[in-house]
DNA sequence: GCTGAAACAAGTAGTGT
DNA sequence: ACACTACTTGTTTCAGC
């Protein structure tokens, strides 16, 4: 099964998604196609939900956030999830909600200013939300790789 | 304790990591500052490696990824970690891998193509690293939000 | 540490094949 | 589905305050 993206589609994926800012002149260019069809694709990409949007990455160490964690979410009973997860949503600090299969029903991911940080998220918000049984919570010592999917 | 970014940086990161395409000229008309300004603090906050890289997000299931997990491993005996990451390393599909606390070693995300695809990740790749004792595998039904930290 | 002007490069839209 | 042209807008550098 092949996708129903050709190769100037490919490679302007992937060429966009190492440099946001990248001139799409310069994708052009080698990509030895005009300007406009660069333009033209994009859009179509972006109208069909391929390209959801451009961000600038942040070290999230440098503004403040030297703590990171996964924390499983284990419920008193499964129907509380999707209160659950709108209180969990309150939390500035976890950037990262999901309803996974397993041991928990909730894995969100966390990042705290340091450990007292996280607990205090822990002990004083998340265990207080009703239908929470408990958490188990895997702090992150070190990320040894992050990088994007394959694009075939 | 304060950071050492005054309004206009933490102005800069935030209307960039909104959207990485936005026109530095016009953040400066926004903050009513000059042109060159932007570029200097955007040089600065570059060299100290707070702004890490510009990128355009992708639909991973646009794109053929329908399986998401994250998976914990565990070890044989802790000593084999940063081998074990190293072989992690080679599967394209393992897209993030952390160490962490508690019951697991190290932590990692996977895009797979459907559920049958991540089976053979697991069992065919990940199971056959020496020094890798188990995984448990959390599937990912729903990413129900996914956002970024609070700049301060 | 910041501005403003000027030169250059890129984005955008319309037209034509 | 793609390229060309003309017009608008943004980027980048540097002299000067």
């Amino acid at each position: 099964m092949k996708n129903q993206f050709d190769y100037i589609d490919q490679q302007i994926l992937t060429k966009l998604r190492e440099d946001a800012r990248k001139a799409f002149s310069q994708i052009a260019e080698e990509l030895n196609v005009s300007n406009s069809l660069i333009h033209q694709r994009i859009k179509k990409l972006t109208s069909e939900g391929v390209i959801k949007n451009a961000e600038f990455v942040l070290d999230e160490k440098k503004l403040g956030y030297k703590t990171k964690s996964y924390t499983g979410i284990r419920l008193r009973e499964a129907r509380f999830a999707k209160e659950v997860m709108r209180e969990l949503e309150k939390i500035d600090e976890i950037v990262e909600c999901n309803f996974v299969s397993g041991n928990y029903a909730i894995f969100i991911l966390i990042f705290a200013r340091d450990n007292e940080h996280l607990q205090k998220i822990l002990y004083d918000k998340v265990h207080l939300i009703n239908g929470v049984a408990g958490t188990d919570t895997f702090i992150c010592f070190d990320t040894c790789f992050k990088r994007n999917f394959v694009i075939e």
